[in-house]
DNA sequence: ATTGACGTTTACGTAAACGTCAATATAATA
DNA sequence: TATTATATTGACGTTTACGTAAACGTCAAT
């Protein structure tokens, strides 16, 4: 292979460190995810890695997109509300109407985030009662 | 329309009411669905309405269990998880191997609520950096 | 020169969760 | 009773998020 990481440290990091690069299967194992699902992600321009010939290289940055869509993703958001997130956040504004626009984006996710903050909540509840209630009958027996 | 629900209440309660029957059109407009939904749902053993003839009658524990998956659905659940849990909370267990059995299951859950309790606090928290950034930015302008 | 490990593109396949007709059956109402 | 509204059962279509080959390129090592 292309000694494209040529003096990756072997220090434990969080893998956003500066001038670092990745490539397509380290960050498959990193993540616990396949370069199917990692080269997806960049057909629905959620990753746009570099390029050296066909072959690609991750930079930190990659690293940090894929960790907010794996999170993403695990709270349920499609693959399209993220790319939402990711373009809001990394939109060089400047403009005030751009700004503005940012904060009505920013108004909504939280909407959502505060309104699965409600049902996640209830959940536990509800999972606690039935768990107090599954020792007790444990305990009566 | 054979008059299924005859004396239904108009004051305004949790729709929980024992004894109150709802036909599938008023649980789609009540929770914002459609019936092919609410049907699907019964094909993957979500809900099992009573029967008219071939008419479905939904009880208030049907009206409960949908709310229950709906909720799942925010969540990012996927209608076999949701079907899991519903089915943990009215299995009868008795038995003390049932017991235990259901406490694992629970404890599972609520590793995966954790998980995301702790995915939607750093959601939140970067999106009130966003925030904060962008109210500055206009600021200075 | 070949083998192996990894990478690439292209293309078709698939499971989940419904949507969207179409045809038919009841039910409610004028 | 005729009409209108609602319900039911197929059956096929659609979107999302990848999986699964197939066929080929690249480099390192033997």
């Amino acid at each position: 292979m292309l000694k494209l990481n040529p003096v990756k440290p072997e220090i434990a990091n969080d893998g956003e460190t500066q001038d670092l690069t990745y490539t397509i299967s380290e960050l498959a194992k990193e993540f616990g995810i396949t370069t199917r699902a990692i080269r997806f992600y960049e057909d629905e321009h959620l990753i746009s890695p570099e390029r050296i010939g066909r072959q690609r290289i991750y930079s930190g940055r990659d690293y940090t997109r894929l960790k907010l869509i794996l999170r993403g993703k695990r709270l349920g958001f499609t693959l399209a509300d993220i790319a939402d997130m990711l373009n809001l956040y990394d939109s060089e504004p400047g403009e005030k109407a751009q700004l503005e626009v940012a904060l009505v984006k920013a108004r909504q996710r939280r909407q959502s985030l505060e309104q699965q903050l409600d049902d996640l909540k209830l959940t536990m509840t509800e999972l606690d009662a039935f768990e107090t209630s599954c020792r007790e009958q444990l305990k009566n027996l």
